[in-house]
RNA sequence: GGACGUUUAGCUCAGUUGGUUAGAGCGUUCGAUUCACAUUCGAAAGGUCGCAGGUUCGAAUCCUGCAACGUCCACCA
């Protein structure tokens, strides 16, 4: 027999072990053995990390759950797929590369560059990130199928974006036109309503001399093309102005014409009651002027400079306009008061943090409330051919429990956000992404991979990341083509994500596979919540807390890791993370190896027993009834995705039981070689998800053939139990109740059999019976039997 | 403004259908240790379960109100 160490050292067995894993075939489907073949499929695709760096906790939170889920069903005998991919994550990832590209002297990369020399290294940034995350991946254990590796942005998956770009436009969901949207005025592009920031922000609000009026602003440098006065129809004070009315006033640049407009959109408590617009450059006032059919004009340039109409502070950026507008209209006797002290919010992008314009500009929309005819049946409520709307899709996906969030708070939040969800901008004038699929040749427009002949041109502009992440359970599954992958496996069975992204991604993928395939992408969702440091702290560069996964994996091990992320943490709820809680757990794989130690040095020269267990002493009896019990509450657990619990429960049957109890009995009583053997196979397995490293060692070492990876998951039933032997040694153990304790348990059966009498009596009264509500009665019933049970308890727990 | 979450031992957190004396890890104190493991073992101290009411034979758990902290959504010139 082989010298074993004393200490666990997973640095120098876990790289070897995932080759032994990587190179079974295990983790493709195809390739598992006969027992899986015939299970049902089982599947989750990877969430795609972003090709912008490396991995954070966050990924390492994800991929413990994902793959503790793939292993525990690998082991039930399910055809498991899991199925890793990264995302181009457009925004974000050209960003990266224009502040990297800035860092080396390159003061405008775009421009300097050019589109295709400027891509191209973009493309061999993304592409060195993709090799950094693949091996990071691999370190923390994930068992997932590489030779089915896809990224959002190769060329199959550019055949899934350009299909559905083509059949929503068709069905005429997808639509170009002028609107309000999200511009950055930094990296000269529109972003979507969800990767808008708002920060709070102190800045000074001006009130001004209007004509007769007074209104109110932060943002006096745009007021220059505001002809329109607004005011409550029904406010009293300003009774005296009629709808429509023409005023004369001094304004900013000289005299303007003003037009009375009254609509009940104003909010006659604040300020003055009246407020002039903006329409395009703010949301609220764009929708005013849409309905009531007012003139809207460009004021600010997409660089955030004031155009000509301006006059004087033409070309001025926009905080240094505010000064001088103020001082200007200070000069002319109209500036009333300023209040220093007003709080507001501000837009800002959450790449790159620049301030937001609101703009007009022509982009494309997905039309979320845009009815349109079904090219399929759909989620079991509509047939071909019926009339609904995005967001009908997306709400009827998870009232039907089509698709179940876990935790289901999160529920509410999903219904909540769809209904304030509006159209959807997709298109970005950033250049790394899918490129528009549409044509153009004078008036005419084309949806079309390629040119549809001589003279077309094609939209420059690319897509939101998040349109092809929205394709991502399917695409990567082979959509459009009827793919055997597709069909075996799409609804897939889980999406494990951060509860972050539950709008940014989850509910368009919901969007995606609803309107394109007619069913839910996943029947589960679980939402894992965000690593923190120990003070509660979001991990950031700035703050200098980051704990990095590649750091803490060669100190402590990828099981100890894993368990730290997996254990003490619960769904959608934030977890604090510090090294001491992964020494913690360190040390456990340690006690660990040393179980699997002390019963290799039992075992000896003879090895795993085979034969039947058969338990003689009362120890043997209760060990072996717990561990049944352990293998029916762990699995129950694992299928209810309560990981904490269970793995909880296991260390505390492992660590205190087994090995503070059980061995020390084993050490004095010899012969229980075949108890061992069983006992410490049957833990292995079942740490096995959680632990796969030092498990499969463990399991090597036995001189097992077949890897752990694909063992069979334990069954109960197969353990030999004795419930009365089990308690009759945890009654010898237990030492004698205190007689103060006997006291309080007999005054509490005493109530109890009181109440019993009380209630029984009560419920046989026949007056009582024609007066009490039937709601009434069973539910005193129910209390009575319920007080029934507790009483055979408490009767059973005084006869020990 | 709307919604949600959290509040349990010094710290981090469990506590799923209301039910034995509210648990674990870390930390603290005391003790042990050539016999698998000091990344260990045994023991102890430490809690009015945020506050105030209510329902119940019985509430950390259910209901109502309040407070503190946090998060998300909306966004008013």
């Amino acid at each position: 027999m082989q010298e074993l160490p004393k200490a666990y050292d997973a640095s120098s067995v876990e790289d070897e072990i995932y080759q032994r894993w990587e190179s079974s075939g295990y983790f493709n489907p195809d390739k598992l053995p006969d027992r899986n073949q015939n299970g049902e499929p089982y599947c989750i695709i990877m969430p795609p990390p972003n090709r912008t760096g490396t991995l954070h906790m966050g990924h390492a939170t994800m991929l413990a759950i994902e793959d503790l889920l793939i292993r525990f069903q690998r082991m039930l005998g399910k055809k498991t797929l899991w199925l890793p991919g990264t995302d181009h994550a457009a925004i974000a990832t050209q960003v990266k590369v224009e502040q990297l590209l800035m860092k080396e002297g390159i003061q405008n990369p775009r421009e300097e560059l050019g589109r295709e020399e400027f891509l191209s290294r973009v493309v061999a940034f993304a592409e060195d990130s993709a090799n950094t995350i693949r091996s990071q991946v691999r370190k923390m254990g994930s068992s997932c199928d590489w030779s089915r590796e896809k990224y959002t942005l190769d060329a199959e998956r550019n055949r899934a974006v350009n299909e559905m770009f083509k059949r929503m436009y068709e069905d005429g969901i997808i639509e170009r036109g002028d609107r309000m949207v999200n511009w950055d005025p930094g990296f000269k592009t529109v972003i979507s309503d969800d990767e808008v920031v708002w920060r709070e922000e102190k800045a000074p609000f001006y009130t001004f001399k209007y004509g007769p009026f007074e209104i109110g602003t932060s943002r006096p440098e745009t007021k220059f093309g505001d002809k329109y006065v607004v005011m409550h129809p029904e406010d009293e004070r300003y009774a005296a102005f009629k709808e429509g009315q023409k005023i004369e006033l001094e304004w900013i640049n000289g005299p303007i014409t003003a037009t009375v407009i009254k609509d009940s959109v104003i909010d006659r408590e604040f300020g003055t009651g009246v407020m002039t617009i903006t329409p395009w450059h703010d949301q609220v006032d764009y929708d005013l002027a849409e309905r009531r059919g007012l003139d809207k004009e460009q004021v600010i340039d997409m660089e955030g400079k004031l155009l000509p109409m301006a006059g004087e502070f033409a070309g001025m950026s926009i905080l240094d306009a505010r000064k001088k507008v103020v001082e200007k209209l200070k000069a002319k006797g109209l500036l009333v008061q300023v209040d220093e002290n007003y709080v507001h919010r501000v837009a800002t992008a959450e790449r790159g943090g620049t301030l937001i314009e609101p703009q007009i500009s022509r982009q494309w929309f997905i039309r979320v409330n845009k009815k349109f005819a079904l090219r399929q049946d759909t989620l079991g409520k509509w047939k071909k051919g019926d009339q609904t709307t995005l967001k009908e899709l997306m709400i009827e996906a998870v009232a039907s429990k089509q698709t179940n969030i876990v935790p289901d708070r999160f529920e509410k939040i999903y219904f909540h956000w769809i209904n304030n969800l509006r159209d959807w901008c997709i298109s970005r004038q950033i250049w790394f992404g899918h490129r528009i699929p549409v044509w153009y040749k004078d008036q005419e427009e084309q949806v079309s991979e390629t040119a549809p002949g001589k003279g077309w041109e094609q939209d420059p502009d690319t897509l939101d990341t998040w349109f092809s992440s929205g394709l991502w359970t399917f695409s990567t599954l082979g959509w459009p083509e009827q793919a055997s992958d597709l069909k075996n496996n799409h609804p897939t069975s889980v999406l494990e994500t951060g509860y972050d992204i539950l709008f940014f991604w989850v509910a368009r993928m919901i969007l995606m596979s609803s309107y394109g395939l007619g069913e839910v992408p996943f029947k589960n969702v679980y939402l894992h919540g965000l690593v923190r440091d120990e003070k509660g702290r979001k991990m950031s560069k700035s703050l200098g807390n980051i704990l990095d996964p590649l750091d803490l994996i060669p100190k402590y091990g990828t099981d100890a890791v894993r368990l730290s992320l997996l254990i003490g943490t619960t769904p959608g709820q934030d977890m604090r993370l510090s090294e001491n809680k992964i020494a913690g757990f360190r040390n456990f794989t340690n006690k660990l190896w040393n179980i699997s130690r002390f019963i290799m040095i039992q075992l000896g020269e003879g090895g795993l027993r085979q034969e039947k267990i058969e338990p003689t002493t009362l120890a043997d009896k209760w060990i072996l009834t717990r561990l049944a019990d352990v293998v029916t509450s762990i699995t129950k657990k694992l299928d209810a995705y309560r990981f904490s619990a269970a793995g909880d429960e296991l260390r505390d049957f492992t660590w205190t039981e087994l090995a503070d109890q059980y061995l020390e009995i084993a050490k004095k009583e010899k012969g229980k070689e075949a108890i061992l053997s069983y006992i410490l196979t049957t833990i292995l397995k079942l740490w096995h998800p959680y632990m796969p490293f030092i498990t499969e060692h463990v399991w090597s070492l036995l001189g097992q053939k077949e890897l752990l990876l694909v063992a069979e998951w334990p069954k109960s039933k197969e353990i030999p139990i004795d419930t009365e032997a089990a308690e009759e040694y945890l009654r010898q153990q237990r030492s004698k109740q205190s007689p103060e304790d006997q006291e309080r348990q007999k005054e509490e059966l005493e109530e109890i059999v009181s109440y019993i009498q009380s209630t029984e009596q009560k419920l046989a009264d026949t007056d009582f019976q024609s007066k009490a509500p039937d709601h009434v009665v069973a539910g005193m019933r129910k209390k009575l039997e319920e007080a029934k049970q507790k009483r055979e308890w408490l009767e059973k727990m005084r006869s020990y």
